[in-house]
DNA sequence: AAATATTTTTAGATTAGTCTAAAAATATTT
DNA sequence: AAATATTTTTAGACTAATCTAAAAATATTT
Protein backbone atom coordinates (compact mmCIF):
# COMPACT_ATOMS: atom_id res chain seq x y z
CA UNK A 1 0.00 0.00 0.00
CA UNK A 2 0.82 3.79 -0.68
CA UNK A 3 0.46 6.25 1.86
CA UNK A 4 -1.06 9.70 1.61
CA UNK A 5 2.42 11.24 2.10
CA UNK A 6 4.27 9.27 -0.54
CA UNK A 7 1.01 10.45 -2.94
CA UNK A 8 1.97 14.13 -2.30
CA UNK A 9 5.30 13.69 -3.06
CA UNK A 10 4.76 11.55 -6.35
CA UNK A 11 2.27 14.56 -7.37
CA UNK A 12 5.14 16.85 -6.01
CA UNK A 13 7.22 14.77 -8.67
CA UNK A 14 5.05 15.21 -11.23
CA UNK A 15 4.02 18.36 -11.57
CA UNK A 16 7.73 19.59 -11.40
CA UNK A 17 8.49 17.23 -14.28
CA UNK A 18 5.79 19.19 -16.13
CA UNK A 19 7.76 22.02 -15.92
CA UNK A 20 11.25 21.01 -16.22
CA UNK A 21 12.67 17.93 -18.30
CA UNK A 22 15.63 16.82 -16.46
CA UNK A 23 15.37 14.64 -12.92
CA UNK A 24 13.70 16.69 -10.14
CA UNK A 25 16.48 17.88 -7.37
CA UNK A 26 16.04 17.22 -4.07
CA UNK A 27 16.13 20.63 -3.10
CA UNK A 28 12.81 21.19 -5.31
CA UNK A 29 10.69 18.23 -4.21
CA UNK A 30 11.49 19.98 -0.32
CA UNK A 31 10.74 23.44 -1.72
CA UNK A 32 7.32 21.78 -2.98
CA UNK A 33 6.85 19.74 -0.27
CA UNK A 34 7.66 22.24 2.29
CA UNK A 35 10.14 20.12 4.15
CA UNK A 36 13.21 19.73 5.03
CA UNK A 37 15.63 18.36 2.38
CA UNK A 38 16.58 15.65 4.57
CA UNK A 39 13.33 14.33 5.00
CA UNK A 40 13.22 14.37 0.57
CA UNK A 41 16.16 12.24 0.76
CA UNK A 42 14.56 9.54 3.16
CA UNK A 43 11.47 9.58 1.19
CA UNK A 44 12.91 9.61 -2.14
CA UNK A 45 14.59 6.61 -1.27
CA UNK A 46 11.28 5.15 0.30
CA UNK A 47 9.98 5.71 -3.66
CA UNK A 48 12.80 4.07 -5.00
CA UNK A 49 12.87 1.14 -3.08
CA UNK A 50 9.31 0.64 -3.95
CA UNK A 51 10.25 1.14 -7.54
CA UNK A 52 8.01 4.07 -7.83
CA UNK A 53 10.65 6.99 -9.05
CA UNK A 54 14.44 6.35 -10.21
CA UNK A 55 16.83 7.86 -7.66
CA UNK A 56 20.53 8.22 -7.75
CA UNK A 57 22.10 10.08 -5.13
CA UNK A 58 23.08 13.69 -5.89
CA UNK A 59 21.30 13.76 -9.37
CA UNK A 60 17.68 13.58 -8.57
CA UNK A 61 14.46 11.61 -9.50
CA UNK A 62 12.06 10.76 -12.21
CA UNK A 63 8.81 8.94 -11.89
CA UNK A 64 8.90 5.29 -12.90
CA UNK A 65 6.11 4.28 -14.97
CA UNK A 66 4.25 3.12 -11.91
CA UNK A 67 5.15 6.43 -9.93
CA UNK A 68 3.77 7.89 -13.15
CA UNK A 69 0.27 6.09 -13.21
CA UNK A 70 -0.32 6.86 -9.46
CA UNK A 71 0.25 10.58 -9.86
CA UNK A 72 -1.65 11.13 -12.67
CA UNK A 73 -4.39 9.40 -11.27
CA UNK A 74 -3.87 11.67 -8.57
CA UNK A 75 -4.54 14.83 -10.52
CA UNK A 76 -7.21 12.95 -12.14
CA UNK A 77 -9.59 12.24 -8.57
CA UNK A 78 -8.10 16.08 -7.72
CA UNK A 79 -9.58 17.47 -10.21
CA UNK A 80 -12.88 15.36 -10.78
CA UNK A 81 -12.99 16.68 -6.76
CA UNK A 82 -12.99 20.07 -7.83
CA UNK A 83 -15.41 19.69 -10.66
CA UNK A 84 -18.04 18.19 -8.01
CA UNK A 85 -17.23 20.90 -5.39
CA UNK A 86 -17.93 23.80 -8.27
CA UNK A 87 -20.65 22.30 -10.27
CA UNK A 88 -22.38 20.66 -7.99
CA UNK A 89 -22.13 21.85 -4.93
CA UNK A 90 -21.51 25.64 -5.95
CA UNK A 91 -18.35 26.70 -3.83
CA UNK A 92 -16.33 29.58 -5.55
CA UNK A 93 -13.00 28.50 -7.82
CA UNK A 94 -10.68 29.70 -5.30
CA UNK A 95 -12.39 27.60 -2.94
CA UNK A 96 -11.78 23.91 -4.50
CA UNK A 97 -8.28 23.33 -4.04
CA UNK A 98 -7.82 23.00 -0.33
CA UNK A 99 -10.41 20.65 -0.07
CA UNK A 100 -9.85 18.44 -2.90
CA UNK A 101 -6.54 17.68 -1.62
CA UNK A 102 -7.81 15.87 1.15
CA UNK A 103 -10.70 14.30 -1.48
CA UNK A 104 -7.98 13.22 -3.99
CA UNK A 105 -6.56 10.42 -1.09
CA UNK A 106 -9.64 8.72 -0.86
CA UNK A 107 -9.19 5.06 -1.76
CA UNK A 108 -12.36 3.88 -4.39
CA UNK A 109 -12.11 3.27 -8.23
CA UNK A 110 -15.67 2.84 -8.26
CA UNK A 111 -16.08 5.59 -6.46
CA UNK A 112 -13.87 7.68 -8.98
CA UNK A 113 -15.97 6.21 -12.08
CA UNK A 114 -19.50 7.10 -10.74
CA UNK A 115 -17.70 10.28 -9.66
CA UNK A 116 -17.09 10.99 -13.37
CA UNK A 117 -20.30 9.71 -14.69
CA UNK A 118 -22.23 11.66 -12.29
CA UNK A 119 -20.31 15.28 -13.85
CA UNK A 120 -20.83 13.82 -17.15
CA UNK A 121 -17.17 12.90 -18.27
CA UNK A 122 -15.97 16.63 -17.45
CA UNK A 123 -12.55 17.50 -19.36
CA UNK A 124 -11.54 20.33 -17.29
CA UNK A 125 -11.55 21.41 -14.09
CA UNK A 126 -12.69 24.62 -12.84
CA UNK A 127 -9.28 26.07 -13.21
CA UNK A 128 -9.32 25.16 -16.59
CA UNK A 129 -7.05 22.41 -16.22
CA UNK A 130 -7.19 19.32 -18.32
CA UNK A 131 -9.06 15.93 -16.64
CA UNK A 132 -7.01 12.97 -17.30
CA UNK A 133 -8.76 10.41 -18.31
CA UNK A 134 -8.64 6.16 -16.75
CA UNK A 135 -5.61 5.70 -19.08
CA UNK A 136 -3.76 9.31 -18.51
CA UNK A 137 -4.64 10.94 -21.53
CA UNK A 138 -5.14 14.23 -21.75
CA UNK A 139 -7.03 16.33 -23.97
CA UNK A 140 -4.69 19.12 -25.92
CA UNK A 141 -6.30 22.39 -26.18
CA UNK A 142 -4.73 25.26 -29.20
CA UNK A 143 -4.54 28.46 -26.48
CA UNK A 144 -2.38 31.41 -26.20
CA UNK A 145 -1.39 33.60 -23.28
CA UNK A 146 -3.87 36.73 -23.75
CA UNK A 147 -0.60 38.15 -24.24
CA UNK A 148 0.60 36.56 -27.81
CA UNK A 149 -3.10 37.99 -29.33
CA UNK A 150 -2.67 40.73 -31.64
CA UNK A 151 -5.08 43.75 -31.72
CA UNK A 152 -8.75 42.98 -32.46
CA UNK A 153 -8.50 39.26 -32.20
CA UNK A 154 -11.38 37.57 -29.99
CA UNK A 155 -11.43 34.57 -27.88
CA UNK A 156 -12.90 33.01 -24.84
CA UNK A 157 -10.74 32.51 -21.58
CA UNK A 158 -10.02 28.97 -20.73
CA UNK A 159 -7.03 28.51 -18.37
CA UNK A 160 -4.89 30.25 -16.13
CA UNK A 161 -1.08 29.48 -15.50
CA UNK A 162 -1.35 30.44 -11.93
CA UNK A 163 -3.06 28.86 -9.56
CA UNK A 164 -2.93 31.70 -6.18
CA UNK A 165 -5.22 32.77 -4.03
CA UNK A 166 -4.20 36.09 -5.09
CA UNK A 167 -4.62 35.85 -9.17
CA UNK A 168 -8.21 34.22 -8.57
CA UNK A 169 -9.27 36.73 -6.54
CA UNK A 170 -8.20 39.37 -8.66
CA UNK A 171 -9.47 37.47 -11.49
CA UNK A 172 -12.65 37.06 -9.75
CA UNK A 173 -12.86 40.77 -9.10
CA UNK A 174 -13.04 42.03 -12.55
CA UNK A 175 -15.00 38.70 -14.03
CA UNK A 176 -12.36 37.54 -15.77
CA UNK A 177 -13.81 34.10 -15.26
CA UNK A 178 -13.43 31.05 -17.46
CA UNK A 179 -15.68 30.90 -20.52
CA UNK A 180 -15.90 34.60 -20.62
CA UNK A 181 -15.71 36.29 -24.41
CA UNK A 182 -12.81 38.74 -24.65
CA UNK A 183 -11.38 40.76 -27.39
CA UNK A 184 -8.53 42.43 -27.63
CA UNK A 185 -9.01 46.11 -27.90
CA UNK A 186 -5.22 48.09 -27.62
CA UNK A 187 -2.19 47.20 -26.48
CA UNK A 188 0.16 49.27 -24.83
CA UNK A 189 3.65 49.58 -26.37
CA UNK A 190 4.68 51.49 -23.17
CA UNK A 191 4.12 48.33 -20.71
CA UNK A 192 2.51 45.80 -22.64
CA UNK A 193 -0.71 46.50 -20.87
CA UNK A 194 -3.71 44.69 -22.70
CA UNK A 195 -6.84 47.21 -22.87
CA UNK A 196 -9.91 44.37 -23.55
CA UNK A 197 -13.63 44.21 -23.57
CA UNK A 198 -14.76 41.39 -21.23
CA UNK A 199 -18.14 40.31 -22.60
CA UNK A 200 -20.61 42.29 -23.74
CA UNK A 201 -19.93 45.65 -22.04
CA UNK A 202 -16.95 45.81 -19.30
CA UNK A 203 -13.53 47.22 -20.92
CA UNK A 204 -10.55 46.91 -18.85
CA UNK A 205 -7.09 47.23 -18.99
CA UNK A 206 -4.77 44.93 -17.25
CA UNK A 207 -0.98 44.54 -17.11
CA UNK A 208 1.63 42.62 -19.32
CA UNK A 209 1.70 40.06 -15.98
CA UNK A 210 -1.63 39.42 -15.98
CA UNK A 211 -2.06 38.88 -19.92
CA UNK A 212 0.73 36.39 -19.38
CA UNK A 213 -1.20 34.01 -17.24
CA UNK A 214 -4.55 34.00 -18.49
CA UNK A 215 -5.31 31.35 -21.51
CA UNK A 216 -7.44 32.07 -24.20
CA UNK A 217 -8.55 30.21 -27.51
CA UNK A 218 -8.92 32.37 -30.28
CA UNK A 219 -12.62 32.44 -31.40
CA UNK B 1 -5.46 19.37 15.96
CA UNK B 2 -7.00 15.93 16.00
CA UNK B 3 -5.87 12.81 14.02
CA UNK B 4 -7.71 10.72 12.24
CA UNK B 5 -6.76 7.56 14.66
CA UNK B 6 -7.83 9.38 17.22
CA UNK B 7 -11.33 10.13 15.84
CA UNK B 8 -11.61 6.48 14.69
CA UNK B 9 -10.65 6.25 18.43
CA UNK B 10 -13.33 8.53 20.10
CA UNK B 11 -16.19 6.97 17.50
CA UNK B 12 -15.50 3.55 18.97
CA UNK B 13 -15.80 5.19 22.31
CA UNK B 14 -19.00 6.76 21.34
CA UNK B 15 -20.89 3.62 19.67
CA UNK B 16 -20.04 1.27 22.57
CA UNK B 17 -21.59 3.99 24.57
CA UNK B 18 -24.98 3.44 23.02
CA UNK B 19 -24.99 -0.06 24.06
CA UNK B 20 -23.55 0.59 27.60
CA UNK B 21 -24.37 3.21 29.63
CA UNK B 22 -20.82 2.39 32.26
CA UNK B 23 -17.75 3.84 31.64
CA UNK B 24 -16.03 1.47 28.60
CA UNK B 25 -13.29 -1.07 29.27
CA UNK B 26 -9.96 -1.41 27.26
CA UNK B 27 -10.99 -4.11 25.90
CA UNK B 28 -13.70 -3.27 24.41
CA UNK B 29 -12.40 -0.36 22.39
CA UNK B 30 -9.31 -3.04 21.48
CA UNK B 31 -11.91 -5.02 20.22
CA UNK B 32 -13.74 -2.97 18.66
CA UNK B 33 -10.86 -1.30 16.40
CA UNK B 34 -9.32 -4.50 16.18
CA UNK B 35 -5.97 -3.66 18.00
CA UNK B 36 -3.81 -5.01 20.93
CA UNK B 37 -4.99 -3.77 24.29
CA UNK B 38 -1.62 -2.06 24.81
CA UNK B 39 -1.88 0.28 21.93
CA UNK B 40 -5.55 1.63 23.60
CA UNK B 41 -4.20 1.86 27.04
CA UNK B 42 -1.39 4.54 25.19
CA UNK B 43 -3.92 6.22 22.95
CA UNK B 44 -6.80 6.49 25.70
CA UNK B 45 -4.02 8.61 27.82
CA UNK B 46 -3.09 11.05 25.01
CA UNK B 47 -7.08 11.23 24.81
CA UNK B 48 -7.71 12.26 28.29
CA UNK B 49 -4.66 14.55 28.40
CA UNK B 50 -6.72 16.48 25.53
CA UNK B 51 -9.55 16.44 27.82
CA UNK B 52 -11.30 14.33 24.99
CA UNK B 53 -12.47 11.87 27.04
CA UNK B 54 -11.85 11.03 30.95
CA UNK B 55 -10.37 7.88 31.80
CA UNK B 56 -8.92 6.35 35.12
CA UNK B 57 -6.70 3.26 35.57
CA UNK B 58 -8.44 0.01 34.94
CA UNK B 59 -11.89 1.92 35.11
CA UNK B 60 -12.60 2.54 31.51
CA UNK B 61 -13.11 5.46 29.59
CA UNK B 62 -16.29 8.06 28.62
CA UNK B 63 -16.26 10.49 26.34
CA UNK B 64 -16.08 14.54 27.75
CA UNK B 65 -18.42 17.16 26.12
CA UNK B 66 -15.93 17.82 23.96
CA UNK B 67 -15.04 14.29 22.26
CA UNK B 68 -18.82 14.16 22.48
CA UNK B 69 -19.24 16.48 20.00
CA UNK B 70 -16.31 15.10 17.44
CA UNK B 71 -17.77 11.92 17.74
CA UNK B 72 -21.19 13.06 17.03
CA UNK B 73 -20.08 15.40 14.17
CA UNK B 74 -18.21 12.31 12.77
CA UNK B 75 -21.14 9.82 12.63
CA UNK B 76 -23.10 13.06 11.35
CA UNK B 77 -20.14 13.25 8.58
CA UNK B 78 -20.15 9.86 7.79
CA UNK B 79 -24.38 8.93 7.59
CA UNK B 80 -24.10 12.21 5.09
CA UNK B 81 -21.58 11.01 2.77
CA UNK B 82 -23.38 7.25 2.88
CA UNK B 83 -26.45 9.52 1.49
CA UNK B 84 -24.47 11.26 -1.44
CA UNK B 85 -23.37 8.09 -1.88
CA UNK B 86 -26.20 6.01 -2.08
CA UNK B 87 -29.11 9.16 -3.64
CA UNK B 88 -26.70 10.58 -5.97
CA UNK B 89 -23.92 7.99 -7.03
CA UNK B 90 -26.56 5.19 -6.74
CA UNK B 91 -24.31 2.52 -4.84
CA UNK B 92 -25.71 0.08 -3.11
CA UNK B 93 -26.37 0.39 0.57
CA UNK B 94 -24.05 -2.70 1.25
CA UNK B 95 -21.33 -0.94 -0.79
CA UNK B 96 -21.64 2.64 1.08
CA UNK B 97 -19.98 2.01 4.51
CA UNK B 98 -16.10 1.37 3.78
CA UNK B 99 -15.82 4.65 0.93
CA UNK B 100 -17.45 7.05 4.04
CA UNK B 101 -15.23 5.46 6.42
CA UNK B 102 -12.74 7.40 4.64
CA UNK B 103 -14.98 10.41 3.43
CA UNK B 104 -15.91 11.26 7.21
CA UNK B 105 -12.31 12.31 7.78
CA UNK B 106 -12.27 15.01 5.31
CA UNK B 107 -11.93 18.36 7.30
CA UNK B 108 -14.29 21.46 6.25
CA UNK B 109 -17.57 22.45 7.72
CA UNK B 110 -18.82 24.71 4.70
CA UNK B 111 -18.29 20.90 2.88
CA UNK B 112 -20.32 19.30 5.22
CA UNK B 113 -23.27 21.91 4.81
CA UNK B 114 -23.14 21.94 1.34
CA UNK B 115 -23.28 18.57 1.43
CA UNK B 116 -26.44 18.56 3.68
CA UNK B 117 -28.06 21.10 1.91
CA UNK B 118 -27.39 19.39 -1.31
CA UNK B 119 -29.06 16.28 -0.23
CA UNK B 120 -31.95 18.41 0.89
CA UNK B 121 -31.38 17.98 5.27
CA UNK B 122 -31.75 13.62 4.96
CA UNK B 123 -32.64 12.86 8.22
CA UNK B 124 -31.42 9.28 7.83
CA UNK B 125 -29.37 7.16 5.89
CA UNK B 126 -29.56 4.54 3.65
CA UNK B 127 -29.38 1.99 6.77
CA UNK B 128 -32.18 3.80 8.51
CA UNK B 129 -30.00 5.20 11.04
CA UNK B 130 -30.88 8.67 11.84
CA UNK B 131 -28.24 12.08 11.27
CA UNK B 132 -27.36 14.11 14.17
CA UNK B 133 -27.98 18.03 13.02
CA UNK B 134 -25.15 20.43 13.33
CA UNK B 135 -25.94 19.90 17.36
CA UNK B 136 -25.75 16.71 17.64
CA UNK B 137 -29.61 16.24 17.61
CA UNK B 138 -31.43 13.09 16.53
CA UNK B 139 -34.91 12.73 15.18
CA UNK B 140 -36.71 9.79 17.36
CA UNK B 141 -38.92 7.82 15.32
CA UNK B 142 -41.24 5.06 16.94
CA UNK B 143 -40.17 1.72 15.51
CA UNK B 144 -40.09 -1.83 16.93
CA UNK B 145 -38.30 -5.22 16.20
CA UNK B 146 -40.51 -7.30 13.81
CA UNK B 147 -40.27 -10.18 16.19
CA UNK B 148 -42.57 -7.67 18.54
CA UNK B 149 -45.57 -7.19 16.28
CA UNK B 150 -48.30 -9.75 16.22
CA UNK B 151 -50.38 -11.01 13.73
CA UNK B 152 -52.36 -8.79 11.00
CA UNK B 153 -50.42 -5.89 12.11
CA UNK B 154 -48.89 -4.00 9.20
CA UNK B 155 -45.85 -1.36 8.71
CA UNK B 156 -43.27 -0.51 7.10
CA UNK B 157 -39.09 -1.46 7.06
CA UNK B 158 -37.75 1.74 8.64
CA UNK B 159 -34.25 0.23 10.10
CA UNK B 160 -32.04 -2.12 11.00
CA UNK B 161 -30.29 -3.49 13.91
CA UNK B 162 -27.32 -5.25 12.49
CA UNK B 163 -24.93 -3.65 9.81
CA UNK B 164 -23.08 -6.68 8.66
CA UNK B 165 -22.36 -7.20 4.76
CA UNK B 166 -24.28 -10.93 5.44
CA UNK B 167 -27.32 -9.08 6.73
CA UNK B 168 -27.59 -6.61 4.21
CA UNK B 169 -27.17 -9.01 1.23
CA UNK B 170 -30.07 -11.44 2.88
CA UNK B 171 -32.27 -8.59 3.10
CA UNK B 172 -31.33 -7.33 -0.49
CA UNK B 173 -32.39 -10.92 -1.65
CA UNK B 174 -35.42 -11.20 -0.10
CA UNK B 175 -36.44 -7.65 -0.75
CA UNK B 176 -36.42 -6.72 2.86
CA UNK B 177 -35.13 -2.85 1.91
CA UNK B 178 -36.01 0.24 3.48
CA UNK B 179 -39.85 2.05 2.88
CA UNK B 180 -41.13 -1.49 2.07
CA UNK B 181 -44.61 -2.11 3.25
CA UNK B 182 -45.30 -5.63 4.99
CA UNK B 183 -47.85 -7.13 7.12
CA UNK B 184 -47.29 -10.00 9.55
CA UNK B 185 -49.22 -12.85 8.34
CA UNK B 186 -48.48 -15.09 10.64
CA UNK B 187 -46.00 -16.16 13.61
CA UNK B 188 -45.23 -19.63 14.11
CA UNK B 189 -45.04 -20.58 17.82
CA UNK B 190 -43.14 -23.50 17.17
CA UNK B 191 -39.64 -21.60 16.32
CA UNK B 192 -40.94 -17.86 16.26
CA UNK B 193 -40.30 -17.42 12.72
CA UNK B 194 -42.98 -14.83 10.75
CA UNK B 195 -44.33 -15.19 7.60
CA UNK B 196 -44.80 -11.36 6.23
CA UNK B 197 -46.31 -9.95 3.20
CA UNK B 198 -43.19 -7.95 1.49
CA UNK B 199 -45.65 -5.04 -0.88
CA UNK B 200 -48.11 -6.29 -2.96
CA UNK B 201 -47.07 -9.73 -3.40
CA UNK B 202 -44.60 -11.65 -1.93
CA UNK B 203 -44.71 -13.89 0.94
CA UNK B 204 -42.04 -15.03 3.06
CA UNK B 205 -40.85 -16.74 6.36
CA UNK B 206 -38.21 -15.11 8.23
CA UNK B 207 -36.42 -16.36 11.05
CA UNK B 208 -36.84 -14.66 14.79
CA UNK B 209 -33.36 -13.68 14.20
CA UNK B 210 -34.16 -11.66 11.04
CA UNK B 211 -37.55 -10.63 13.00
CA UNK B 212 -35.25 -8.92 15.42
CA UNK B 213 -32.93 -7.15 13.80
CA UNK B 214 -35.87 -5.47 11.28
CA UNK B 215 -37.24 -2.27 12.53
CA UNK B 216 -40.90 -1.82 11.38
CA UNK B 217 -42.57 1.78 11.69
CA UNK B 218 -46.03 0.57 12.71
CA UNK B 219 -48.66 1.97 9.92
C1' DA C 1 -9.17 -16.22 52.33
C1' DA C 2 -6.38 -18.26 49.00
C1' DA C 3 -5.83 -19.73 44.47
C1' DT C 4 -6.78 -18.99 39.81
C1' DA C 5 -8.27 -16.49 35.83
C1' DT C 6 -8.97 -12.32 33.41
C1' DT C 7 -8.11 -7.61 32.38
C1' DT C 8 -5.20 -3.83 32.11
C1' DT C 9 -0.93 -1.56 32.23
C1' DT C 10 4.07 -1.19 31.63
C1' DA C 11 8.42 -2.09 29.30
C1' DG C 12 10.73 -2.19 25.32
C1' DA C 13 10.85 -2.44 20.25
C1' DT C 14 9.41 -1.05 15.47
C1' DT C 15 7.95 1.86 11.46
C1' DA C 16 6.66 6.22 9.03
C1' DG C 17 7.62 10.69 8.84
C1' DT C 18 9.68 14.58 10.43
C1' DC C 19 13.45 17.80 12.24
C1' DT C 20 18.42 20.16 13.12
C1' DA C 21 23.21 20.12 12.70
C1' DA C 22 27.25 18.35 10.65
C1' DA C 23 29.64 16.07 6.87
C1' DA C 24 30.28 15.10 2.13
C1' DA C 25 29.69 15.99 -2.66
C1' DT C 26 29.14 19.08 -6.41
C1' DA C 27 29.20 23.65 -8.60
C1' DT C 28 30.96 28.31 -9.01
C1' DT C 29 34.19 31.91 -8.48
C1' DT C 30 38.58 33.72 -8.15
C1' DA D 1 43.85 24.78 -9.53
C1' DA D 2 42.47 26.37 -5.27
C1' DA D 3 39.08 28.61 -2.57
C1' DT D 4 34.38 29.37 -1.73
C1' DA D 5 29.52 28.57 -2.07
C1' DT D 6 25.68 25.62 -2.71
C1' DT D 7 23.38 21.30 -2.67
C1' DT D 8 22.70 16.91 -0.90
C1' DT D 9 23.30 13.32 2.28
C1' DT D 10 24.22 11.35 6.84
C1' DA D 11 23.85 11.14 11.82
C1' DG D 12 21.07 11.34 15.50
C1' DA D 13 16.82 12.62 17.75
C1' DC D 14 11.70 13.15 18.12
C1' DT D 15 6.47 11.99 17.81
C1' DA D 16 2.43 9.13 16.57
C1' DA D 17 0.90 4.74 16.28
C1' DT D 18 1.53 0.24 16.58
C1' DC D 19 3.17 -4.48 18.39
C1' DT D 20 4.70 -8.59 21.85
C1' DA D 21 5.82 -10.16 26.26
C1' DA D 22 5.87 -9.52 31.08
C1' DA D 23 4.10 -7.40 35.27
C1' DA D 24 0.47 -5.61 37.99
C1' DA D 25 -4.25 -5.01 39.20
C1' DT D 26 -8.82 -6.70 39.50
C1' DA D 27 -12.40 -10.30 39.36
C1' DT D 28 -13.90 -15.03 39.97
C1' DT D 29 -13.75 -19.54 41.76
C1' DT D 30 -12.78 -22.83 45.06
MN1 LIG E 1 -6.35 22.19 -7.41
MN1 LIG F 1 -7.72 22.84 -10.54
MN1 LIG G 1 -21.81 3.21 7.92
MN1 LIG H 1 -25.22 3.83 7.83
Amino acid sequence: MISQTEENYLKAIYQLSQKNDTPISTNAIAKQMQTAASSVTDMVKRLSSKELIHYQSHKGSTLTEKGNIIACNLIRKHRLWECFLFDTLNFTWDEVHDIAEQLEHIQSNELIDRLDRFLGYPKFDPHGDPIPDKDGNFVVREQYPLSELSEKEKGTIVGIREHTKSFLAYLEQFNLLLGQHIEVLKIFNYDQSVKIRIGEHEIHTVTQKIANNLFIKKD
